[in-house]
DNA sequence: AATGAAACTGAGAATCAGTCTCAAATAAGA
DNA sequence: TCTTATTTGAGACTGATTCTCAGTTTCATT
């Protein structure tokens, strides 16, 4: 399915759809919560596959540009993905003191956007909520 | 005032208010929409004053760190900052076109916020959202 | 199968924001 | 003034990401 998305994508731009393109696709959708290039690459690495840095990081901006995945936020320590197509749209909490997220969606939320958008005369497309706090697991070991 | 709580922020950890720092202070607050360190730091050397960019760096964290200010978001350029002391909390929407950020508040979305986090047994602490979109000249330009 | 044009690839160089190092400068206190 | 701790700036360094470019692969056409 995402490989018929991709190579289709690929396609209608005059683009290929490569073994490395495959390889980088497939271990992408194999993670289900979030990544980062640099795993992703050691990950490909490890499975006797091959690509190279350069591919990854290529081969990341395209799948963010046909949509199957999507940058959720930029770290100190470099940009956070996570695989979206078929996962539909959902905002994080993160927690500050262990870095697990949250994913959750919320009607109201889309709603309260749509009435914001109009209010200002802005034409929303996408937004990202980020929730920063403790998770019930970190305010018991705070106190 | 910022100058106040910056100063005893410094002193309660044993650190000094020097005049490199109080310069770097200064030129931030005079900031009242985004902006980034290094042109901070090309606004100080304008002026006369100086610090390094190092100073600058560290300062901004500092800065941070007692809440005068804030990282509004990361972008390929680096890291955007506002100057949140005195100026509520609030959101923001992007142009995705011309790259200007409207800012808004909503009582609601604090509520769904609150309730929210509650669902999940979060403690929030802040939060960002950012709608991305098209603002309302763009929108006419577009077509 | 041979050819040419265009897209791909990987290795390593380049870029660039941000941090770190360290010797010299400065401040605070005794 | 002497001592000690903090700060500073210049430039080295780091790490993520992009770029370069020569060699390789693909595809459509002969």
């Amino acid at each position: 399915m995402e490989k018929k998305i991709f190579s289709s994508f690929l396609k209608d731009r005059g683009q290929r759809f490569t073994k490395e393109r495959a390889a980088i696709l497939r271990k992408t959708l194999s993670y289900h919560g979030h990544f980062d290039p640099e795993s992703l690459y050691l990950k490909i690495r490890e499975t006797g596959l091959k690509a190279s840095r350069a591919s990854v990081y290529r081969t990341l901006n395209l799948l963010c540009e046909c949509g199957l995945i999507e940058k959720v936020r930029k770290t100190e320590h470099g940009t956070i993905y996570e695989h979206t197509f078929g996962h539909g749209h959902h905002d994080h909490m993160l927690c500050i003191m262990c870095g697990n997220t949250i994913e959750f969606y919320s009607e109201d939320l889309e709603r309260l956007k749509e009435g914001l958008c109009t209010k200002q005369n802005f034409r929303g497309v996408n937004h990202t909520l980020e929730i920063r706090g403790y998770c019930k697991k970190c305010q018991k070991k705070r106190r």
